[in-house]
DNA sequence: TGTAATAATGTAACCGGTTACGCTAGCCCG
DNA sequence: CGGGCTAGCGTAACCGGTTACATTATTACA
């Protein structure tokens, strides 16, 4: 609606500076040798005139955008502030931006297409399970720069992806937790959202179980809620259908450790002493809480980080590693029963 | 590098459902009448080859993006999510997409432009003062809708813009720590960043101090940091300096007041019986803090949703408010000396 | 000294959409 | 029955950049 006042073309700049077009955008771009005398004077045509190439315009004729897409299907978990930042800052440093956008599951059923893709990006960054693997795979048959992060690439698409160590983490948190506090009924409280994290932070849970001899109860697995609230709430449902027939609790992620203490403590138990509880992730709190949350401190902006760098491989043709997991480690702390 | 396999154009749907590029651009816009015989001949057309309209094209053309740039000095301060979250949904609803773009200060100095603008956006939310005057100036010139947000506008450029009650919640916390709970030596430390924020906070500090007869003591004014640990070390210093010549702590923001409860309680100082902190933002970890944090409730998401509100009004040329305040809400909580 | 390579620039096609304008056919109405 | 209106569609110009190709002047070199 805005009738602009029509903004300055390069046309405009090149008659100004009386030369041509071809010669302005060699300028700009660098790409061709341009006599000094010249470049002094388009440089001050452009001041003058508060010439601004017009993106579209460049989009359109190169097929590149300088747009990294990031498709998430929440921007407000924790987690989130520090990947933007490490994501962010490898973009930039090459030029590149990030468009940010939401895509729920159920957005897929309404057949409604993701809004960043080859339309409008150079690449996508996929947030765990935001894509169905159809839409992966579309994209991987038109070549279209695809790095998944917290997910592991389906088996027939050779998806870069991003992860941390999930179930080894798990493993020794679980471990910890019985070896060093002797606790042997564990509930684990799946974190909703990622499966595959989910997935594998059980399998570790599982594993720990195993190794320790400790039988495997599935009535100790809960499903965590986003809501905080919700989440204490299932929290203290659970508490009243197994009054305390377990000793401690290992939460998929940090945000739900804080509702299981809330939780607890709301129904008269202590932490660490009646139960104890261990997180995952290391967010910016646990450290603050108190008992001070035992977790495992995962490298949440070395994934933004690390994935921009992969991005920035496919996009520069250079090969990339198909799989890259980041170590994580256990942070011990008060909340599993250790003294400071 | 990607020598992408030429995508399929308007023209190829066009030719393979026999009619010109005019029609299927209209049937895509539903901006004029076409037959339903040829709406459903292109639909399948179009699905069969998959084609989705180049956004770059359309933007040469139209000269719309259809995206919104967020324009931030940092993305990993605790209140970027849910101010992001709002902003996004408000813009998402509208078919708009959130380009993201950190912007610091010293880029100006360099003469680097901003990163989102004119050029690659229909409108642009300026966090704080991430633009200088000039800049500011320049886009309303040439009629480019800005939103500001934490940042009222300047006199000459009535430029829309968001803010919270600043003032007022600041002078409401310190009275409570004067009439609550007698504190009389309140150490106020700045927010970094968002000087206008942390400006007014300093006002109502001020004025609480004086409608209660306590003489304001420049000593007891802090700059605190963005980084955690250096605003941590930075209180430390300022404990050590200022051996407890005082009762209570506003900080500027809840990052800050974290990071102040934690270098009080290693200077074996109690909070809040030693020394009462409170805080501002209401950030999610506040109510779980140890004690848990008195605090301003600042309606960050609401803040990016009136934010993009007023963006939209913009866009769409409908009259918009030039200064929305927000309210905030004092929130007792225990680091005051309150009892839950 | 003749020739090839290179530097510096211009011309015009092209990227993939949108849309002004023109055309035809059918309909309504005086 | 003729003129005006509208639905439905096509042609081609246009948006503002990039770049292949052509051109000229200058330098390098056998």
């Amino acid at each position: 609606m805005t009738k602009r006042s029509h903004s300055i073309t390069i046309r405009d700049v090149a008659q100004k500076a009386g030369v041509s077009v071809a010669t302005v955008s060699r300028f700009i771009n660098h790409n061709a040798p341009i006599s000094d005398e010249i470049g002094i004077r388009l440089q001050s045509v452009m001041d003058e005139l508060g010439y601004v190439p017009l993106e579209a315009a460049r989009h359109l004729a190169t097929h590149k955008t300088g747009l990294i897409g990031l498709l998430s299907f929440t921007v407000e978990y924790g987690f989130f502030g520090p990947l933007v930042a490490g994501l962010e800052e490898a973009m930039k440093e090459n030029g590149y931006n990030l468009l940010i956008a939401t895509y729920s599951p159920e957005c897929k059923k309404d057949e409604i297409a993701p809004p960043v893709g080859p339309h409008n990006t150079d690449g996508v960054v996929v947030f765990s399970d935001t894509l169905s693997e159809a839409q992966l795979a579309e994209w991987y048959r038109m070549q279209f720069p695809v790095v998944l992060i917290y997910r592991t690439s389906p088996a027939s698409l050779p998806i870069p992806c991003v992860n941390v160590e999930n179930k080894k983490s798990a493993y020794k948190l679980v471990e910890h937790l019985i070896e060093a506090h002797d606790r042997r009924r564990i509930v684990f409280v799946r974190a909703p959202g990622c499966q595959e994290d989910a997935h594998w932070r059980e399998m570790g849970y599982k594993a720990a179980l195993k190794d320790h001899s400790i039988a495997f109860d599935p009535k100790l697995i809960v499903d965590g809620k986003y809501d905080r609230r919700l989440a204490r709430e299932t929290m203290k449902a659970f508490l009243v259908n197994h009054p305390p027939r377990f000793d401690a609790v290992f939460a998929g992620d940090d945000d739900l450790a804080v509702s299981v203490v809330s939780a607890l403590q709301e129904a008269g138990l202590q932490v660490p002493c009646d139960v104890a509880v261990v997180g995952f992730d290391d967010q910016r709190f646990a450290s603050l809480l108190v008992p001070s949350l035992t977790t495992i401190h995962a490298p949440t902006e070395n994934v933004g980080r690390m994935a921009g760098q992969q991005m920035l491989k496919i996009l520069h043709g250079q090969p990339v590693d198909q799989r890259v997991v980041l170590p994580t480690g256990l942070v011990i702390r008060q909340s599993c029963g250790c003294a400071i």
